[in-house]
DNA sequence: CACCCCACCTGCGTGC
DNA sequence: TGCACGCAGGTGGGGT
């Protein structure tokens, strides 16, 4: 589930649910994730009301109503649903927060990569400083992406993973945006054109709210308390489907391994020749 | 610095 | 049926 559309979907979801919500009973097991808050901790969420939801990159804030914020991240697995009080709790739930309403908000995560940090009112939750520009962002722009890219020899790929510079893109996405830009994805960060970079914003915005529209429909299933089986029907062009044919030219998508992540792309759209070191370098002087 | 590798976990599909 | 293995949507600490 977890890159940026996966939870801004969520993120939209609970806020119907939860805002105005007050936990009357706080329930954490003993299991630890990668990054948490004591139970004791936690238990400061009893009594408190929930008035926001936000997201910054991959991470989710629940914000109550005396200034505590806690801080999820989906990690690989981890999911957040609100089960009605008759439903069972599902295996892997790490958290409980139940409702007045009797509904439970659950976070779930079966590898436990993910984080539950309660931070108090008025601290800054130093994980966020290191979150990159959300994709849609004004500040983002090929000119800041040209000089954040400057010298750098890592793939593209490699970059758009990096979420220091643009938040909220994983392995999915990334491939997905290459692919919608016509890029390589192992062409060198600090070798793209300007037009390339501009290729990429527009391919990652296009593609990150189509995914977020697509997702919409899934909220639903967790509503409806059947959040287990098969979730996300984005449309994945490239994604998973080495050896398929490309939808826009047929020619068969190649995987390759970046960074240790499975990396899929089709060689007829996202010709290596796109490297085109020369045009590189007027523009590096002009771009910053 | 920049970059890569690997650990951190469980579960699922595949092939023997 | 059982088991070993490879793979999985993320992150960040540590080594080169």
């Amino acid at each position: 589930m977890p890159e940026l559309p996966e939870v801004e979907v969520i993120r939209r979801g609970l806020a119907k649910k939860l805002i105005g919500q007050t936990f009357l009973h706080v329930q954490r097991n003993d299991k630890r994730l990668r990054r948490q808050s004591e139970a004791a901790a936690l238990a400061a969420l009893c009594g408190k009301t929930v008035t926001r939801l936000s997201r910054r990159g991959k991470y989710l804030l629940i914000q109550v109503d005396d200034g505590q914020t806690l801080v999820v991240h989906l990690g690989m697995t981890g999911r957040l649903f609100v089960l009605p009080a008759s439903c069972p709790l599902p295996s892997h739930a790490h958290l409980v927060l139940t409702c007045q309403s009797g509904q439970r908000l659950v976070y779930q995560d079966a590898r436990r990569f993910g984080q539950l940090v309660l931070y108090p009112a008025g601290v800054r939750p130093p994980e966020l400083a290191q979150v990159g520009l959300e994709p849609w962002s004004r500040r983002l722009t090929p000119e800041w992406l040209a000089q954040k890219s400057a010298g750098l020899t890592r793939p593209v790929k490699n970059f758009l993973l990096d979420g220091r510079f643009i938040a909220g893109i994983g392995n999915i996405y990334a491939s997905e945006i290459l692919f919608a830009a016509g890029l390589h994805p192992q062409t060198p960060a600090g070798r793209l054109s300007r037009a390339q970079w501009t290729a990429v914003i527009q391919a990652g915005r296009r593609i990150l709210a189509k995914a977020i529209r697509a997702g919409g429909t899934t909220i639903a299933n967790f509503a409806d308390c059947e959040g287990q089986a098969g979730l996300f029907a984005v449309q994945l062009q490239v994604y998973g489907r080495a050896g398929e044919p490309c939808p826009v030219c047929a020619a068969p998508i190649q995987r390759l391994v970046l960074a240790g992540r499975s990396t899929f792309w089709c060689p007829h759209c996202q010709p290596a020749a796109a490297l085109a070191p020369l045009r590189r370098k007027s523009y590096q002087t002009a771009g910053g």
